[in-house]
DNA sequence: CGCTATAAGGGAAGGGCTTTCAAAAAATGT
DNA sequence: ACATTTTTTGAAAGCCCTTCCCTTATAGCG
């Protein structure tokens, strides 16, 4: 029932090879036939079968995004770039949310082994060197957003760097009792999908510190599972300390929000009495007039769908590395500390 | 290079319409027959080539989804109970985001025709009878999430009744000037969409206005593009007013955020000297205790998938209605006026 | 005007699976 | 053991494209 492309070449009256030239946009074919193959294809409303082109061709036109997306805006921030990029592209998105470790593990699996995709795109989900012996054993272009590894391509910014620069510059408004409230940073436990992100800024802000000669005091070091609450749980207990902090450095946007509700509960006023740092810039920190250090989630989005259009094309090319800017966008939630 | 279903015929020593029969389950081949082509499967590390499936089949095995989904929390809600549930099943899930008119036309009108996917899901976007006769022409079966329209399947709340129980519940703590804050209403330039959430939860709200013999004060409706800061801006409006409502119903818990944020920036207490009620019940509004209407946002999603299935089984299925219950939530930003 | 060089087009092969059909093998009954 | 039924199996057809090879049409040239 459905109409193929024998149906259009009769009408046209002419060879199936010529009407896929057409289609195909092949120069071998006389603007006289072009005309006579496209006024059939117009009257029949014909569409090729998108699956007898994958198969023809040997490609799926699909790519993959495997992503913790939907805990964090971040997340979802830099699929919105992704699936910008592929839309434009003759690519469809396929998605893949990961919530625990056995749909990470199954994706991680199965995804390579199936074929379903062309390409694929990880986002902050670290792999291991096993993962990505296969994703090269099964030819599968990859590229990672946010996270690393040697042998894959990457999108990544200097998270260490983040950390120094958020750090420094409440060093530089003079505060010495610097707070750090993050997710946790090693026990894979409680944090089973290894992000590392806030290790990294961790260590940004440990060298901020040292090269301040500003001692690290542990017990400004919170860190619990990433969320709202956790994070204001994490707060008010910094802030509840015999001596407590003048300034928090959150390792995310969202955690920064705790950090400000707690204050707010405690009837601290920020920043007169507390300086507030974040990471992201999501959309809510602009207007929370929130300090933070922007990294630039859509275009991360948009540069992995580029690097993987390019492996894709030139399947032997090297892995490469991208690295996006970061950049201090300061707000209202940091001052000096009082006199 | 890649090993095909005649590398597995070989090794097994059989047909290759046999080792198509053991993969999928056919009932009519010896056990004997079976395990040794299984032990060929294994040994060779054979996956079916998809594309081939698919083509024999005549099915893309793929379900496609429009959305908005980036602007707002409760569509990222409704695409996570999509995606779970699409997971659990052999179709590969395909997003198409929204963001522009420009693409939804294009989405709206390309995806039916490509057939690139054997059914849809589309969040929000009411389709024109247009756009729904080239579904139904193209034998797409398409499920439609918190949006209407008769000649489809769709997934509903009761907006209507959602807005009288949010300003029952008001009228019923004693308050009688009440505020409703939304999106705009019916202007399609100001909201090129069509959403229609706002209009009915609005209709709700004159009815509960009108049951209780409350006059409706114009000035106490007040709409702008959805954002928290645009209904920050409404908020602050409605509280400068000569007399000013001393309870906000706001059509999204975003907005209900804008006007918690007015509050504050007027210094003005809540819930003692003004109410404030939201609607959807996303992740934050637990958080901010904020009293709201909770509809299902996760379920719906994995209801639209149920009923996607079951359409695609039986394509002469008659379109249906799924209605989710919605629920008042009491947290501590209502309370009743003073004196 | 005939011959060659080139452009254009027809049609078969191929891609990897499912399914149908007919043949072979096994099971059943006598 | 043989005929008959039932189960199991192999092979071919079909799904709808792209591409390659070869033929035919056109153009160019002497």
């Amino acid at each position: 029932m459905p109409i193929t492309i024998y149906d259009v070449a009769k009408k046209a009256g002419v060879g199936i090879g010529t009407v896929s030239r057409v289609l195909n946009d092949s120069p071998k074919v006389r603007i006289t036939t072009r005309n006579r193959v496209m006024a059939a294809i117009q009257e029949l409303h014909y569409h090729p079968n998108p699956m007898a082109q994958r198969m023809a061709y040997g490609k799926t036109l699909a790519i993959g995004v495997i992503t913790p997306f939907f805990t964090r805006p971040s997340f979802v921030e830099r699929l919105r770039g992704i699936e910008a990029s592929v839309a434009e592209s003759e690519y469809d998105l396929i998605v893949y949310n990961v919530e625990t470790l056995a749909k990470r593990e199954r994706y991680f699996r199965t995804v390579p082994m199936s074929h379903r995709v062309d390409g694929l795109i990880i986002i902050c989900l670290p792999p291991t060197d096993a993962d990505v012996e296969r994703f090269i054993e099964e030819k599968l272009p990859t590229v990672l957003v946010d996270t690393y590894h040697p042998n894959l391509s990457r999108v990544v910014v200097d998270d260490v760097s983040g950390g120094r620069m958020a750090t420094q510059y409440l060093i530089s408004l003079g505060h010495r009792k610097i707070a750090y409230l993050s997710d946790p940073l090693n026990d894979p436990l409680a944090s089973p999908f290894r992000f590392t992100s806030s290790l990294y800024r961790y260590q940004g802000y440990r060298q901020a510190l040292e090269e301040a000669e500003i001692p690290f005091v542990p017990r400004y070091h919170q860190a619990a599972e990433h969320s709202l609450y956790q994070a204001k749980v994490l707060a008010h207990r910094l802030l509840s300390l015999p001596d407590p902090p003048t300034a928090i450095f959150a390792a995310s946007d969202t955690q920064a929000m705790g950090a400000l509700e707690a204050a707010r509960e405690k009837g601290i006023r920020v920043p007169e009495e507390l300086s507030v740092i974040g990471f992201d810039d999501i959309e809510i920190a602009a207007y929370l007039r929130l300090t933070t250090i922007r990294q630039p989630l859509y275009e991360s989005g948009l540069r992995s769908v580029e690097i993987l259009l390019s492996h894709l094309d030139r399947p032997q090319e090297q892995p490469r590395q991208v690295n996006l800017a970061l950049e201090l966008v300061i707000r209202d939630t940091t001052a000096p500390p009082r006199h």
